[in-house]
DNA sequence: ATAAATGCAAAAAATTTGCAGCCGT
DNA sequence: ACGGCTGCAAATTTTTTGCATTTAT
């Protein structure tokens, strides 16, 4: 996607286009990895005031546009929604914190043979799979 | 688990059996969903200072007795390590943040085809899956 | 008796809120 | 021109740290 395409799909979906949420979304896509709202404030060194990090993308998952993801360090990560690409999950590491993205084929039916047996939830609307290790880097460590 | 088990237990991981640490593993046993430290402090009313909640699970985490969670909500949730026990997921409500323990069937292998299409990860030493979803309670909302 | 564990106060880190001014439509 | 968006300062929330005191071994 390029930068009229993502001001495209703000507009499409009742947000005005700014340049800071344009830049944001380009540097999701360009970093393919999950980035916390630090690493965000980094690569785009100053050019976007952290509070202003913090609202867009609160509007950007609202939307849909985003999405939020839990992995450790306290933190919260955030990528750009499967916007018809694929469902992937993380790789993360438990020395540096790098994460990667992979494909994993799951069973269809997944989500609905949890619900079956659980005691108090009556709807499963996504999940999220994450695999903890260390990176080359960091296996000597 | 009883008491006198759970204090056997912290002697053979080289911990002291402390009053606090064994309240806190009968609190995690009893209550059987993961627990952020301020559902801790709710749950033992002030018996138990808040740091000293945070110190101990970071020594039972260490010493693997405890597991450490991340699920949404900007907070760590903790259980105890599935000690022989079955390893197991959660379901988390979108509405209310109440979490569920549940079972899934895995394929087995399931971590090395994942190792084996990384890129930059070498081992996969455990992983952890959440489901998102309401419950019967917030399905209205 | 000794070293580890705890509590208090205070600091640090992450996120949210209020409000004045700016910018996209 | 209007209303949403942004930045600054400040508040809130969650977690960590320093140090004196208590407790388990």
């Amino acid at each position: 996607m390029k930068k009229t395409d993502f001001m495209h799909l703000l507009r499409v979906r009742g947000l005005k286009a700014t340049s800071r949420r344009v830049l944001l979304l380009k540097t999701l896509q360009e970093t393919t990895r999950p980035l916390s709202v630090e690493a965000m404030r980094v690569l785009l060194k100053d050019n976007m005031n952290e509070v202003t990090v913090y609202r867009a993308l609160e509007v950007l998952v609202e939307k849909g546009i985003a999405v939020r993801i839990s992995l450790s360090n306290l933190r919260e990560y955030y990528e750009l929604a499967p916007l018809g690409g694929r469902h992937h999950h993380h790789l993360v590491c438990n020395g540096c914190g790098e994460v990667e993205d992979v494909d994993v084929p799951e069973p269809k039916g997944f989500e609905k043979s949890v619900l079956r047996q659980s005691k108090h939830f009556v709807q499963i609307t996504s999940h999220s799979l994450e695999f903890f290790g260390k990176c080359r880097s960091c296996l000597s460590v």
